[in-house]
DNA sequence: AATTCTTGCTTCATCGATTGAGCAAGCTTG
DNA sequence: CAAGCTTGCTCAATCGATGAAGCAAGAATT
C-alpha cells in the first residue's frame, strides 16, 4: 500500500484525474463494458493500472442508485444456534453468490417485531428479493415486500400470501414415526405409542408433523393418546418441564419419543439423564432433524434430516421463474439408513 | 396496503407532492431532525401520516451516498456449522444493533481467495469498520481496510497489524488439560500423557493450545511424546484419519485426548465408535470447544467455552475508542464445572 | 473534394436524500 | 414605523457512478 493515508476514499473523478481522462471512460472501464463504450485498450489498461495501484474501491452506494436492480438479495432467519438454520445461511450464501447476488442475512430470535423491523431495513437496502426463513408471520412481510415492489418468499414455514418451499413435514414425520415405532418393537418385544414432544401446535410444520405422527400411528393400528402430545414450545427447558409435568400425570410415560427439533432433543436428553434412563436401552427416540452428535448420542437415534440444498434450489427456481403464486412447495426430507442401536 | 401496484417505489418526492411541500420538508421530518429544521408539528404530522399510508421505506443507497457515515459494520466469518460461531453472529448481530450500527455478514468457508473478495465487497458498500474472524490471513484484509480509510479488527484469530480479540488460548489449554490428566489419573489410576488432535499448527490458536498443553504436562512432570501431537486439520474426517495413522503407528494410542473444536470431536467420536472404544470408560476426553450434545454424549467429556460476549464487548469497546494499535486482546475462556463421568 | 462512417473519447443529466443558505411573513422592540 | 428577530418553510448543490447523446478527428467511400 504506497499511498498517503487519505482521508476520503478514492473515486472515479480521482482516478480520471490521475489518468488524464474523463469520469466516464473509468466508470466504464471498471464496470467491465468498456468495449460497449469503445474505450482503447491503451487507455483502459492505463485505467486499471492506476486502479489498482490507489486501492480504488467501488461505491456501491452511488453505483446501486444509479442502476436499476440492486442485485442484493436478503434473507431473515430465526436462529444460528442449530445445524440446520447454520446449513440453510451457509447454502443460501453460496447460491447467491454463484448467481450473481450479494447476500445479506440477518437474525431475529423469533421475534416478531424485529422480524418486520428487518423487514424494513432490508426494503432500504434495496433487497430485489426477500426470503423470510421461519418467520412467525410471514405474512406480514409478504406485505411490507408487495407495497415496496418487492418480491418475496417464504421459507421453512409456509405463508398465505408468497410461494412457499417447505420441508414435506407429513412425511418425514409419518416416515420417522414409522421407524420409531418399528424400533420400539423390534427393541421393547412390543409396539406401543410414541410421546410427541416439541414445537409449536400453531406453526404449521409442527402441526404437520404431528397428522403424520398420528398417521403412521394409524397405520400400524396403535391407538394414539392426546396427553402425549406434547407441543411445548422449541426451548430445552420447555421440553425438559413438560416432560417432569407429564411424568407426574398418573399414567406411566411412553418408552418411545418423537422429538420435534435438535433444540427440544437437548432438553428431552437432560430429562432423560437427570431421572436416570440414560444408559437402559429401554428409551427408544427419534428426532426430527439433523445433528452430528445426536448419532454419536449412542442411543440409535432415528433423525431427519431436511434437504437444505434442495429446498434452496427450489428457492432459486422460483426466483428466477418470477412465480409469485402463493404456492406451497414440499420437499421430501432425508432419511438417514437407519441406526445402530 | 390501499394503494394501487407500483412500479417504482415511493420516494420523498412523491410524498412532498402528495403533502404539498417540498422533499426537502419531508426528509427533514422523516429522518427526525425537523424540530432542528423547525418544521411545524402540523406539517410534521402529515408527513408521517402520508408516509405510513404509502408504505414509505427510505432509499438506504441515497441516504447513505450524501451522509458521511454509513453505520454498517461488517464481519467475516469461515462457518456456521458449529455454536462458536453462531453464537458469535447472533451476539454480534445483537450488539451492533443496540449501537445503532447495521450489521452485515458474510461466510467465507476458511477460503483466502473468499476472503479478499468478501472483505472487498464489504468496503464497496461503505463498512466504517470490518471484524475479520477466524481470518486465514487477517493482515491481507487489514490491508485492504486501511487503504479504503476503514478500520479493522481481528477476531478469534489474532493479526499483527489490527488490534485482536481472542481467546486465552494458553490458559483455556493448559486448565483444560489439567483437568483430563485430573480425569484420566482418577478414571484410569494413573496419570499418562495425553493424545492432542485437531487444529492447525500454523495458526495461532491451535499453537498457543499446544503450548497450553506441554505446560500442563510440564506441571504434573508429565513427559508429551511428539507423536501424540496431531495438529492435522479441523474437519471431523481428517481427526479419524490422523487417529487410524496414529493407531498404526506402533505405539499404544493415549487413553486421554485433548480435542481442539468440536468439529474435530465429531470425527475422533466417530473413530471411537468405529474402533469400539465407545462404552469403555477407560477413554478421558475433553474439547476446547462447547457444545450442548457433547454434555450428553455421557463420556464426562471436559469442555471449554469461549467467553462470546466477553470477546465482542472488548471488540465494540475497542471499536468505539477508536484505538488502532496492533494489541492482542485475550479474553479468559470459560470452564464449566466438570462433568460428572 | 465532398460525404459518410468509424473510432475514441467527453459532457451532462440522473438516481434519492441531505443540508447550508436564503426568503417571506408575522411579531417585537425602541 | 423602521429595524431586527422568529417562524416555517423552499431552493439548489451535493454525494459517486452511470450511460445516452454528442462531438472531433481521422478513414473510407463516392
Amino acid at each position: 500500500m504506497n499511498q498517503v493515508k487519505q482521508a476520503k476514499r478514492t473515486t472515479i473523478y480521482d482516478l480520471a484525474e490521475l489518468a488524464g481522462t474523463s469520469a466516464s471512460a473509468v466508470s466504464a472501464v471498471l464496470n467491465g463494458n468498456w468495449k460497449k463504450r469503445r474505450i482503447s485498450v491503451q487507455l483502459a489498461e492505463k485505467i486499471m493500472r492506476i486502479a489498482e495501484e490507489q486501492g480504488y474501491a467501488l461505491n456501491m452506494q452511488a453505483s446501486l442508485l444509479r442502476r436499476e436492480k440492486s442485485h442484493i438479495i436478503g434473507m431473515i432467519v430465526p436462529k444460528y444456534d442449530n445445524r440446520y438454520f447454520g446449513s440453510i445461511v451457509e447454502t443460501f450464501e453460496d447460491m447467491a453468490r454463484a448467481r450473481g447476488l450479494f447476500p445479506i442475512i440477518t437474525c431475529t430470535r423469533r421475534d416478531p417485531q424485529l422480524e418486520v423491523e428487518a423487514a424494513r431495513t432490508m426494503l432500504s437496502y434495496q433487497v430485489e428479493c426477500l426470503i423470510a426463513t421461519g418467520a412467525t408471520d410471514p405474512d406480514r412481510i409478504t406485505e411490507m415486500c408487495a407495497a415496496a415492489g418487492v418480491r418475496s418468499l417464504n421459507l421453512d414455514l409456509p405463508g398465505a400470501l408468497a410461494p412457499s418451499v417447505i420441508s414435506d413435514n407429513f412425511a418425514g414425520a409419518r416416515e420417522l414415526t414409522r421407524r420409531i415405532l418399528k424400533n420400539s418393537e423390534q427393541r421393547l418385544g412390543k409396539m406401543e405409542p410414541l410421546l410427541f414432544i416439541g414445537g409449536r401446535g400453531s406453526d404449521h410444520n409442527t402441526a404437520e408433523r404431528i397428522r403424520g405422527f398420528r398417521k403412521a400411528h394409524a397405520d400400524l393400528d396403535v391407538a394414539v393418546h392426546e396427553e402425549n402430545i406434547l407441543a411445548c414450545g422449541y426451548a430445552p427447558e420447555k421440553a425438559e418441564k413438560a416432560l417432569d409435568e407429564r411424568a407426574l400425570g398418573g399414567n406411566a410415560l411412553p418408552k418411545g419419543m418423537f422429538v420435534n427439533s435438535t433444540i427440544s432433543l437437548e432438553g428431552v436428553m437432560r430429562w432423560i439423564r437427570r431421572s436416570g434412563h440414560l444408559d437402559d436401552r429401554s428409551l427408544v427416540l427419534g428426532c426430527f432433524d439433523w445433528d452430528p452428535f445426536v448419532t454419536l448420542l449412542g442411543n440409535g437415534i432415528e433423525m431427519v434430516r431436511q434437504d437444505v440444498p434442495g429446498m434452496l434450489t427450489k428457492v432459486f427456481e422460483l426466483i428466477e421463474s418470477g412465480a409469485n403464486k402463493p404456492v406451497v412447495i414440499q420437499v421430501p426430507p432425508l432419511i438417514p439408513e437407519a441406526q445402530e442401536a
